[in-house]
RNA sequence: GUCCCCAUCGUCUAGCCCGGCCCAGGACACCACCCUUUCACGGUGAGAACCGGGGUUCGAAUCCCCGUGGGGACGCCA
C-alpha cells in the first residue's frame, strides 16, 4: 500500500475555528497512524481576504496544539508551493487538460465546466456508500480570471498525491462535483471521509466563528493546556472503543483510525473541556506548571506577581496547583500573596466574625505563631492542634478567622501551607492588623 | 423548496457491522452521602436514554421500510 499523503487546508480568515481544529486533527492523527504524511495547504486564492497576520494565525494554531506539518509553508516540499496564490501556473495547466475534454465552456466571462450528469458515487471511509447527481454546470473560473475553490482544491489534492481527503461533512454535497473533476482530468480518485460537525452547545446549528468557545487562540490565551484541549477534541465524533476517556497522545494515534469515526454530528461541551484540562493540570511536572502560570500573569500584566521573588512565586504556584481547574483562576486566586493591599470579603467578614470568639482566636494564634516552626506544614499544624486544644478547641475555630485575616477570603489553599510560604513576619503582621482594625 | 447525511441518558459516548451475554455500560453535568482544615481533588450512591410506527425473526438498541426530528449543501465564498 502507497504512503498514505493527507492535507489540511485551512484558508486565511483571521481565525482558527475549533472546528477547523478538529479536522487538522483527524488529519494529523490519520497520517501519523499510518506513518503517512501530513500536508498544509493554504487555500487563499480570495482576493485581499488574506495577510500574513492571518497566516500567522493559523501557523500559530497548529503549532501550538502539536499539529506538526511534513509538507507546507515554512517546510517545504516537493509539491510546493503550499499557497493557492503562488499557484497560478499549476491551474492554468489543468484548464488546458480540461479543455481538451471539450467540457469546458464560457458564459458571461466565467469558465464553467459541463458535468457528465451520471450520478457520482463516493465511497466513504466513514459514511460507506453515498450517491449523488450533480445538477449543475459549476463555475471554475471567475470572470476575474480566478479559479474557484473546487477547482483549486481537487487540482491541488491531484497535484500533491493526495490519497485520502479527510474533511468536515459540510463537503459531503460537494463532492460529487469534485468526483466529477477527477474523474475528467483522468485522476485517481482519493479515499474520501467526511467527519461529523461540531454543533454549537446552545441553539441550533453548527459551531461557527462568533460562538463560545470556538476560537483555538482564546483556549491559547486562557492557558488551557494543548494536550487537555486535543484529548478533548479527539473525543469529539471518535472514541477508541470501551471506556477510556484520558490517553495519552502516543495512545490515539495507535489506536485511532477512519471507521471508528462517528457519522453524527457531536455538541461542543465546554463543561467536559473544562473538566479535562483540570485532569491534565493535575498531573503536569512542577517546572511546566510554574512556566505555565508565569505566562499567565504575564499576559495579564499581573506586575506584583511578577516582581516577587521568583522561588516565592513558585512555592505559591505549586500550592495552588492542586486546588485550580485552569489557570486563569491563578491570578485573583494568589492575588494576596504578592501584596498587602489584598481586598476583605466583606459578607465573609460578617459571617466569620459573628461565629464564636474570632478575635480571641485570633490573638490566641498570633502569640502562638510568635515561636512556632515555619518550616513545614505538619510542625504549624502541630502548633495550631495544640493552641487550640489548651482552649478546649479544635483547628476548625482557627481556621476560617485565620484565613479571613491573612486571606481576606473564605477559600484558599491549605492554610498551613498558606503560613508556610507566606512566613512568620508576614502572617503576624497581618494578623495584628486585622485584629487592630476589627477592633 | 431540492438533494445529501445523521438519530442510545441534559451532553459526549460504549454496545449496532457479525440479532439473544443489555429490564443498556462509562464520562461530563446535576443531587445526596463519605473523606476533610475552607474550597477543590478523591470515594460511594441516586436520578437520567435505545425518537415514533410498521415489518423480518423464537428473539431487535442491533436488520429492513415509512414517518418525525436534527444537521449540511445547493455562490463568479472557501
Amino acid at each position: 500500500m502507497p504512503q498514505v499523503r493527507v492535507r489540511f487546508a485551512p484558508s486565511p480568515t483571521g481565525f482558527f475555528h475549533i472546528g477547523s481544529a478538529r479536522t487538522a486533527l483527524f488529519n494529523w492523527l490519520y497520517a501519523r497512524h499510518t506513518g503517512g504524511v501530513f500536508i498544509l495547504r493554504i487555500e487563499d486564492t480570495d482576493k485581499e481576504r488574506n495577510s500574513e497576520a492571518f497566516l500567522n494565525v493559523i501557523y500559530d494554531s497548529l503549532t501550538w496544539l502539536g499539529l506538526n506539518w511534513d509538507e507546507g509553508p515554512r517546510v517545504g516540499g516537493a509539491h510546493g508551493p503550499y499557497r493557492q496564490s503562488e499557484r497560478a501556473a499549476v491551474y492554468r495547466e489543468h484548464l488546458e487538460r480540461l479543455r481538451g475534454t471539450g467540457r469546458v465552456y464560457e458564459k458571461d466571462g466565467a469558465t464553467y465546466f459541463r458535468i457528465s450528469g451520471q450520478p457520482q458515487v463516493i465511497d466513504d471511509a466513514i459514511r460507506g456508500r453515498v450517491e449523488r447527481t450533480e445538477e449543475k454546470d459549476f463555475v471554475i473560473f471567475r470572470s476575474d480570471g480566478q479559479p474557484v475553490f473546487h477547482f483549486v482544491n481537487v487540482v491541488d489534492d491531484i497535484a500533491m498525491a493526495v490519497t485520502h481527503v479527510i474533511r468536515g461533512e459540510d463537503h459531503l454535497s460537494n463532492t460529487s462535483k469534485h468526483l466529477e473533476l477527477f474523474k475528467a482530468l483522468g485522476a485517481p480518485l482519493p479515499v474520501y471521509a467526511h467527519l461529523p460537525l461540531i454543533l454549537k452547545q446552545n441553539g441550533p446549528g453548527k459551531m461557527s466563528k462568533r460562538d463560545q468557545g470556538a476560537l483555538i487562540e482564546e483556549y491559547q490565551r486562557r492557558g488551557f493546556l494543548p494536550e487537555a484541549l486535543v484529548n478533548f477534541l479527539c473525543l469529539l465524533g471518535w472514541n477508541p472503543g470501551g471506556d477510556r476517556e484520558k490517553m495519552p497522545l502516543e495512545e490515539i494515534v495507535r489506536l485511532f483510525d477512519l471507521p471508528a469515526v462517528n457519522q453524527s454530528n457531536a455538541r461542543f461541551d465546554e463543561k467536559k473541556l473544562a473538566h479535562m484540562n483540570m485532569a491534565y493540570l493535575l498531573e503536569l511536572p512542577a517546572d511546566r506548571f510554574v512556566a505555565l502560570a508565569r505566562a499567565h500573569f504575564e499576559r495579564q500584566n499581573a506586575t506584583a506577581a511578577l516582581q516577587a521573588d521568583p522561588a516565592f512565586f513558585r512555592e505559591v504556584m505549586l500550592l495552588c496547583q492542586p486546588k485550580i481547574k485552569a489557570v486563569d483562576e491563578l491570578p485573583a486566586y494568589t492575588a494576596y500573596f504578592f501584596t498587602e493591599e489584598f481586598a476583605v470579603d466583606p459578607k465573609v467578614r460578617d459571617k466569620v466574625m459573628a461565629k464564636g470568639d474570632p478575635r480571641a482566636r485570633l490573638r490566641e494564634l498570633s502569640a502562638a505563631l510568635e515561636t512556632a516552626d515555619f518550616s513545614t506544614d505538619a510542625a504549624l499544624e502541630a502548633v495550631i492542634k495544640q493552641t487550640a486544644a489548651a482552649h478546649g478547641l479544635g483547628f476548625g475555630d482557627y481556621q476560617a478567622p485565620a484565613r479571613l485575616a491573612v486571606s481576606g477570603t473564605a477559600v484558599g489553599p491549605n492554610l498551613t501551607g498558606m503560613f508556610r510560604i507566606l512566613g512568620r513576619e508576614r502572617v503576624r503582621r497581618r494578623l495584628e492588623r486585622f485584629l487592630a482594625a476589627a477592633g
